[in-house]
DNA sequence: GTAAGACCTGTAGGTACTACAGCTTCAAGG
DNA sequence: CCTTGAAGCTGTAGTACCTACAGGTCTTAC
């Protein structure tokens, strides 16, 4: 539907339809400024274009990928520059990789504890709950 | 020092200094109920006692676990209650756990993304990066 | 006595949205 | 032509979990 190119302008609806993205979250990223203000029709409404709809798109795929706000911002500024060379994207690619591997670290540390604390339990109609002894004796402890 | 048990009623730095807990995010929870409202001093100063910093160090322990404030909410309610029964102390934990478990995966997902990116990118001094690429792309690829 | 440090309250900011309220505009049917 | 419902608009407030002031009081050590 609307595959010609004849569309020149869409609606934010539309937008968000073929994004993904909120439509209250595409107005959000336009208020802090990661989307450009799009054109307005007489009515006031937002008119995106397709180049438009592609960066919305980037956003959201970089946000998928766990990149930031600021991160994407600086991403989309360094494209927009012209001199988003290889060299600098990739930093930035393997700065957030590293990020992403020590958020996985944590929480795989997290699942140890959860899971060996988990198995100690009776799961008894008791009181005495050897999860909540290692809560609170973790404190303790150190 | 003041390892003695006469030292009954602690002042928020040192409830701090035993927990690990940052002095505004103590008052924070205390704010929002998390922890009961401590005596005071005659001047207004809080007054912790040792149980109310065990509390404060099981809270502790619970968000480096992972454990939302409202999940820690329900589990002190639970303690409290007295009929804190290991099931349901266990189901809470199980449930968290697969919650844990389901971060990992996505993260496992954008590092297998993020690192394949990076592999494919010639960290050139070159404007065409295919990180951008792809990112832009994968977008439109759905 | 005084000066540094710890404590107090209350408010605002950060991240990334989401959800209204209360209004205007557009599109289609009768 | 008019109405109705969907879609759009602005602006504000709420979510989670803190953190960081500002501007004051109190305690402690010299």
């Amino acid at each position: 539907m609307a595959e010609i190119t004849a569309s020149r302008a869409l609606p934010i609806g539309e937008a968000s339809r073929r994004t993904g993205v909120n439509i209250e979250t595409i107005r959000y990223y336009e208020r802090i400024g990661v989307m450009a203000d799009p054109a307005r029709t007489q009515a006031g409404h937002r008119a995106y274009t397709l180049d438009q709809i592609k960066r919305l798109a980037f956003i959201k795929r970089s946000r998928e990928l766990g990149f930031s706000l600021a991160e994407i911002r600086a991403l989309l500024a360094l494209v927009d520059a012209g001199g988003a060379t290889c060299a600098e994207v990739h930093h930035m690619t393997t700065e957030h990789l590293a990020n992403v591997r020590h958020k996985i670290a944590d929480l795989r540390a997290m699942e140890r504890v959860l899971k060996d604390m988990a198995a100690e339990c009776s799961r008894g109609d008791v009181p005495e709950c050897p999860i909540i002894d290692a809560l609170f004796d973790a404190g303790n402890g150190r």
